[in-house]
DNA sequence: TTCCTGCTAATTGTATGCAATCGTTTTAGC
DNA sequence: GCTAAAACGATTGCATACAATTAGCAGGAA
């Protein structure tokens, strides 16, 4: 019910459902999975959004399916809801491939980013409760003492952590999950970009302005500082996006 | 190649493909479509859209397929996509049912949805094109003419053509699309919206605050306008949906 | 040489059989 | 008579065979 290590696979013809090869491995330690279109489409949207699948790289479905020792049914289902959500480009009869947007429609993407982070840190300035305050002071603080550790990826789960806390006191389900939709589909073009240390304290004292406009219940300042961030972080790595 | 008469198919047992019975026949008149799936994704977001299947309507697999004389691989298919753009709603092993959302859920949606459009709406102001412009207001100007006429249905294809233009306007794919996926999934709960004629001239009016803000390149006041704009559009059918 | 045409190979799209899961009902036990 | 467990039925999930479309290539004509 599990996706097994791919390696290992009987090879035999068809004919013969192969449910037993993959019955028990784990490919890593994740809870139990519903079904394997789902743990297929996790474990590729895993894979696009660490690097590991570069935009442009093609996506076969067979291929796929042998990898990871299913059949291309689930493979197909995966596939489909990977383009559904835009993290995928597929078209039909011609194969599918990791998206790999033009500049102009990342640029689209970022700004989109921009003001909907901006829309997230304005309304938490105006709904979120007393704990939901504390824990992103709590947060702030965290990464803060982060900055001397100097663990870029430890760092980024943090930053995320302070973002989705932020999406979270919107109290706005829907619109959170917009914007983590867009973070997530703009995360392949972010490698690497808190490789310079000299930008975290940079991002921290930004951040300090998001949180004292929220705490202040300042919707327009909140909503100002949050954009500002976002369009810095999208400045440093501008560069990156081009080389591709 | 097409989805033919569901009502006319041969019945008989399975093992030969039954290709052939559905080769010519259109169920619409629009253009040729590239595969089933996409097809059926099609027809049944409309219907979904369009009201013929209500909030609720459970989307059983081999009915489905019955109904349009194919297998059950492209209608898995057309739901699994439903599902990702947030028409349906689907959970593993208990099929799918057209999306209900609660009435917090709903809140949430059409304060996205304001809050999206306003921001097409003061981008527009800052970046239209000359030629959108114009284009606007003779859009604008149809609707006023239209609104003596008293078709709603002609109406709300015209209203859909107004704002779509501001979309188009902010010049942002992303946030275009996003707008108007938003539009799509809360349709559904609009229905008969435009039935009360005196909404016409009132939208009209408010239609008006935002075309004269974009025209004038004011950023804020056109966001402001549409924000009121699709607040006050909210607020006439909140008794609608309630009444689910 | 260049362009067009028809074939071929590879990949995706669809159909169908079977397995697994879930909800319900029935039955056994208290 | 009521609760709980097991069996049943119905529906979804997965595997695989086959069909259809596309892209690439070979061959021939202009």
């Amino acid at each position: 019910m599990t996706i097994g290590d791919p390696t290992l696979r009987n090879a035999d013809g068809h004919v013969q459902p192969n449910q037993q090869s993959r019955t028990q491995l784990r490919g890593s330690e994740n809870a139990e999975k519903t079904t394997l279109a789902e743990e297929l489409r996790s474990q590729l949207a895993d894979d696009i959004v660490c690097g590991a699948l570069p935009p442009g790289t093609p996506l076969d479905e067979s291929d796929v399916a042998r990898r990871f020792g299913v059949s291309r049914t689930p493979v197909r289902e995966a596939i489909r809801q990977l383009t559904a959500s835009g993290l995928v480009d597929s078209r039909a009869h011609r194969g599918a491939v990791v998206a790999r947007p033009n500049i102009e429609r990342l640029n689209s993407m970022f700004e989109a980013m921009a003001e909907l982070e901006a829309l997230c840190a304005g309304l938490s300035a105006e709904r979120m409760t007393a704990p939901d305050r504390h824990g992103l002071e709590a947060l702030h603080e965290q990464l803060r003492v982060m900055i001397q550790a100097g663990n870029p990826q430890r760092f980024h789960e943090m930053n995320e952590a302070f973002h989705n806390a932020i999406y979270a006191g919107s109290q706005n389900t829907y619109i959170a999950e917009m914007t983590l939709a867009t973070r997530v589909r703009v995360q392949p073009f972010r490698r690497a970009q808190f490789r310079n240390l000299g930008r975290l304290s940079k991002s921290h004292a930004e951040h300090d302005r998001v949180v004292v406009a929220i705490m202040r219940g300042d919707h327009v300042g909140a909503a100002a500082a949050m954009r500002d961030h976002i369009q810095t972080v999208r400045g440093e790595y501008e560069l990156y996006a081009v080389s591709l």
